[in-house]
DNA sequence: CTCCTAGTTGAAACTCAGATGCAACTAGTA
DNA sequence: TACTAGTTGCATCTGAGTTTCAACTAGGAG
């Protein structure tokens, strides 16, 4: 079955592969574990979620092959509001940017694409002559269950 | 002169005495080096500035004071797209919600209201039931001048 | 004005994410 | 098959922010 677009098993690994980058088994590992992912991971998740499948790997590997994915536009770093701690979480890189909603207290993260938040960055490189790499737009407060729900 | 609003030295004083919290030696300081910032100051910055006007202030007591008015939305952390490591920025918390545009090369930090963005937080307030107590748009890429400027 | 106490402070020690230096290893090529 | 620039793992470091706890104090009661 040679399919012209086998996709599933390595869309990231395509990508780092097209840039000329070294495929190392370790940075196969990492690019399934966040390609993969259900939801937002930190790096230690990634981490565990990578040395499940090669236990030999190793916390700055998983680092760096993060910030490469990141400087490569591959990943994108989320704060989430800093709901626990100062870790980071990460997410590939989508087609369309999204709002992060993080709920204050639940911690539930909700996505939302949205036509304003596209025109609204238009309008930014355009007034501002300010040419976007990356943006991000995380807001805080409460989703509607927690603020239908009785004050803990 | 007895103004009705000397406004002045201490609208973050007033809102704190305003909510009934103790207002000590050591807040008053911190709160007159956020309220006169020029730019966006980190911790360990706040703490300097604390410390030409009262040597005897703690790194911990800045923690703490900036955690107060952070839970009480008079300030605003920032994270300016992390362009040095992770520390945090603080700024005093804005009528109207302003968008941070970091530039990757020169590192400068620009400030932009949009009605965009207003409309675009009503948005997700409607359309997602969401109820939003802080919001962060902030936007990584290149400004004007290092747009047009020879690559470094 | 003095006393009282809940809230605040400072000092030291701790936590935890993430970065760095370096010798050993290896992917991709000649 | 050999070579080498790029990558890895380990040990160590860094630096922001937190915790613990005894000593202190702002601001209200008397």
């Amino acid at each position: 079955m040679p399919l012209p677009e086998t996709e599933i098993p390595g869309r990231l690994q395509a990508e780092l592969m097209a840039r000329g980058l070294r495929m190392t088994r370790q940075r196969r590992t990492i690019l399934s574990v966040v390609e993969t992912a259900k939801q937002h991971l930190d790096a230690t998740q990634i981490l565990r979620k990578a040395h499940k499948i090669d236990p030999g790997i190793d916390r700055v590997t998983v680092y760096r092959t993060l910030n490469l994915l990141k400087r490569h536009g591959l990943v994108d770093e989320l704060d989430l509001m800093h709901l626990e701690g100062e870790k980071h979480y990460y997410e590939r890189h989508p087609q369309r940017d999204h709002i992060h909603m993080a709920c204050l207290r639940c911690g539930k993260i909700t996505e939302f694409e949205s036509d304003l938040f596209d025109r609204l960055k238009g309008q930014i490189q355009r007034e501002c002559q300010f040419h976007i790499v990356v943006s991000r737009l995380e807001v805080g407060g409460y989703c509607s269950q927690c603020r239908s729900a009785t004050p803990a």
